[in-house]
DNA sequence: GGAATTTATTTGCAAATGCAAGTAAATATC
DNA sequence: GATATTTACTTGCATTTGCAAATAAATTCC
């Protein structure tokens, strides 16, 4: 169950498959800064450096903050429900669970419908924390942000969702 | 020159700046699924891990596909281009590139004009093996875009070029 | 034109990460 | 209703990563 299917990547490329709007060459071999995946790579870790710089006063890692909004944003989640949130492996968010535990930011309670789950959620301290954040984060969007209409901002959260859909096809 | 400016976060946000559109609290708190750089780290996320899962057969992590296809596209570039192409840490893509000279990939010339940078292309075996993967990176990216009319995937790059160039007032 | 600063890259080191394998509980199968 | 399979999470381990410091060459400033 792990490498699954697309091993057949190579290939001849169907072209043309969907109808209509896309054009000759179907708009993909360009040149490397028309890329979507190197744009959205690059922007993304452009941020997450950026931010991370930010909230490293506060002793938060980038994981560990998702990991804080997430749990704000709606407590008694499971470990699964962090990892379709954020995409990042299973491992890597039970070990920085351990590290906000230990700090006493978070806690780690079993289920009670399910006991092989956990319940996580913030403690009383891991809420503070967040919500001294939270604005930080907010205005460092605003930033990101600025000069984008906010009519572009919800076309880019869409298109943003897409792919995020698109690629969930192929995530495992 | 390392924490830089913005420490005055917190302070009062202003409100409704902008005309118009913008509706009540200038659409700042929001939900976490409106939060672009979330949304933004999550589609990154999924493409990255999906694409890695895609070029391991070939034995080339994500990064070295990035150094790859940078080098692929224009040869000779320094490091520091390569920083800025993909805003990665330095000592990274140095090790990176470490992995690719050692199996023959790439490799390091002293750049003519100035001694302390180095000239970094791929050797043919680099070439070939940036070849064959192509294709499977053209197919990536047309999956990821399905469904997406090549107007609104022209908009999504000039967003998360926006994205960039804002972001990158904070980056250093 | 030599000292001080900046720029370009590499290396030390500790932390973070992901894959694979392990444990444990729930669900499916016969 | 016991066994097999799947699901949820954690741990072992090797690799990757980034920050900080080191090196080295260029540039700036007296």
């Amino acid at each position: 169950m792990k490498k699954a299917s697309k091993t057949a990547a190579q290939g001849p490329v169907r072209r043309g498959s969907r109808a209509g709007k896309v054009k000759a060459g179907a708009g993909l071999p360009h040149k490397l800064d028309e890329a979507i995946p190197y744009l959205l790579a690059r922007a993304g870790e452009r941020m997450g450096a950026a931010f991370t710089r930010e909230i490293r006063p506060f002793g938060l890692t980038l994981n560990e903050w998702r990991v804080c909004v997430a749990l704000h944003f709606k407590a008694h989640q499971r470990l699964s429900d962090l990892v379709g949130l954020t995409s990042t492996d299973a491992s890597t968010l039970s070990r920085v669970l351990d590290g906000l535990i230990k700090r006493g930011l978070a806690q780690r309670d079993r289920s009670a419908e399910d006991a092989r789950a956990v319940a996580l959620s913030l403690t009383r301290e891991g809420v503070a924390l967040t919500e001294k954040v939270i604005p930080i984060a907010q205005l460092y969007e605003r930033v990101a942000l600025s000069g984008i209409s906010d009519d572009d901002a919800q076309r880019l959260r869409s298109l943003l969702r897409r792919l995020y859909d698109n690629v969930g096809i192929l995530d495992r």
